[in-house]
RNA sequence: GCCCCCAUCGUCUAGGGGUCCAGGACAUCACCCUUUCAAGGUGCAGACCGGGGUUCAAAUCCCCGUGGGGGCACCA
């Protein structure tokens, strides 16, 4: 952090948000909407956080607000390194830069939680010695063995610290006995969530619990962390996920503690497992049992960033009552907050797969060149650019994913390929009609002029039909021998595509393999 | 167990009291095209969870039920 001591303003004045910049787009346009997307870093980026952020985005966006990523590295036991760039990534990639974050600056930094200790530190002192907060000195109650009644029913802490007297707390804290510290909740009352897509919601006061604010270790909880760094960060729409709601009567006492208007909620839609194909029942928040979760992960699997910014858009809302396909901008013009919807969505992967196919048909063959040859690479095969230029225009419309190019197109590097003998003979023939078949494409087209797709298409049909062949039977074989393969791009412009020497080398491989059977 | 959210074709959704015997998209199925595989074209089928209200009128508003989901940590 540059500047000398006390030049951090957010130190100075840590009960005022930071100032920024906000400037309306035009009087009938909402007021700008500033965001922030809070993943945790401990794994990769999730599909449902990646959706997230593109609601985030296109709020931010649409209204000339700002994008902030603020990363809630609050829990040291669980750090996953490398998670942050991940995130960072992923948000490249997606073309959804945010305004303010780490390593990209802002005014309203830092953007780390774990280097924001001070300010909690600061907060907590006031809630303490308001009386809105108190120290807890009772042992850790590890997730696994939560206390229960003869019900079964999960009991909450029992508040004995509450009540502690002064001159205790001092004792003990003087005898350097670990403590955490806890909020007061009101014993009576009941506070009301005021969801921007749900209405209100209440909650009664008497069940919730004296959550913890500070941790033994000194780190705040995501609770206190996150209501101190959106009021200081100025965040005017809290946008996250719907599990969150349950917990929020915690942050609504601790903006009232502290003094703080409430920021506006919006608790946006889960992303959920494709329901059971036999049953139909649901299965829960998305994850990785029924599919990739890690948004990096369809990168390497060959998809788009522009169909997965598309079809995660699509996740709880929609661009127009008859048009599914749109770019961000287009979605930028169109989106309002409040037209997310609240319920929440299943995972189509078959949607995703379409709408993947759909981009990549759209893209100018020298781009798809471009995105292909990673793959090429990654197999080993040392596809130039110029080469994949060439090749595209034969697997183009036929693949869905930019993977799935390199099983159609990797026989043009090989020295040779080893078709499968039943796969050379076509229905209702035997090797010998298939060795005169193969003979005679081989005479057809060791002198062939020009070599191009649509001569051989012209000779190799003059040559089908002089053998009283269908297409489907003359052409099969041929395909399979110069390929290696029963799926493969179509034959004519294939072969125009090779060297004639490696097309009458493998018609002879060929041959001989059906000789020797 | 307690608390909370949600509810239109299998899925994503449009629709916000009459214009809806509910529109679009994916998937499915059929047909066309066709040298394999695709892509493309055409078409069929397919939904307002149930029950009560409110209203002249309800997919749209209210209540209950049911179903699905989420939460109940010194994790976020």
């Amino acid at each position: 952090m540059a500047g000398g001591p006390g030049a951090d303003p957010a130190l100075l004045l840590p009960n005022s948000p930071c100032s920024v910049e906000v400037t309306a787009m035009s009087a009938d346009r909402p007021a700008p909407v500033r965001v922030r997307i809070a993943p945790s870093p401990t794994g990769f980026m999730h599909v449902g956080t990646a959706r997230t952020a593109i609601f985030d985005w296109l709020a931010a966006r649409s209204t000339g607000g700002q994008f902030v990523l603020r990363v809630e590295d609050t829990d040291q036991k669980r750090f996953v390194e490398g998670s942050i760039a991940d995130v960072i990534e992923g948000l490249h990639w997606l073309g959804i830069n945010p305004d303010e974050g780490p390593g990209i600056g802002g005014s309203c930094g830092p953007y780390l939680q774990s280097e924001r200790l001070d300010i909690y530190r600061q907060h907590t002192e006031r809630l303490l010695e308001a009386g809105h907060a108190y120290r807890c000195f009772c042992p850790p109650r590890p997730a696994d063995a939560q206390p229960q009644d003869a019900g079964g029913r999960r009991a909450g802490y029992d508040r004995r610290c509450r009540t502690l007297d002064p001159s205790e707390v001092a004792g003990r804290l003087a005898a350097a006995e670990p403590f955490v510290v806890r909020l007061k909740m009101p014993l009576t009352g009941s506070f009301v969530l005021q969801d921007l897509l749900r209405g209100d919601i209440r909650f009664e006061a008497a069940a919730l619990e004296d959550t913890i604010l500070i941790k033994s270790d000194g780190y705040p909880t995501y609770h206190f962390a996150v209501v101190v760094d959106d009021h200081l960060m100025s965040i005017s729409h809290v946008m996250r996920g719907e599990e969150w709601i349950p917990s929020s009567p915690i942050q609504i006492q601790l903006y009232k503690a502290l003094g703080w208007p409430e920021p506006i909620w919006v608790h946006l839609p889960l992303v959920l497992n494709p329901p059971d194909p036999e049953t139909g029942a649901g299965r829960g928040k998305m994850s990785k049992r029924f599919g990739d979760t890690s948004l990096l992960e369809y990168r390497a699997k060959g998809y788009l960033p522009e169909a997965m910014f598309n079809y995660l858009a699509l996740l709880g809302w929609s661009f127009s009552g008859d048009q599914d396909l749109f770019s961000p901008s287009e979605a930028q013009q169109r989106f309002r907050v409040e037209d997310i919807k609240p319920s929440a969505a299943y995972w189509n992967q078959d949607k995703l797969d379409w709408m993947n196919g759909i981009y990549m048909r759209r893209l100018v063959p020298e781009d798809l060149a471009l995105r292909l040859r990673p793959f090429f690479v990654d197999a080993g095969i040392p596809a130039t650019e110029a080469d994949l230029r060439r090749l595209v225009p034969l697997v183009q419309e036929r693949i869905g994913r930019l993977d799935e190019a390199v099983p159609l197109l990797d026989f043009f590097w090989s020295d040779e390929v080893s078709p499968a003998v039943a796969d050379l003979i076509p229905r209702k023939m035997d090797a010998a009609g298939t060795r005169a078949l193969l003979a005679a494409a081989r005479d057809a087209l060791a002198v062939l002029e020009p070599w191009t797709g649509t001569a051989i298409e012209d000779r190799l049909r003059v040559m089908a039909e002089s053998l009283g062949l269908k297409p489907g039977q003359a052409f099969q074989p041929l395909r399979v021998a110069v390929t290696g393969r029963t799926v493969a791009p179509p034959l004519f412009e294939t072969l125009s595509h090779l060297e004639r020497a490696t097309v009458l080398k493998r018609l002879d491989a060929a041959t001989r393999l059906l000789t020797a059977d």
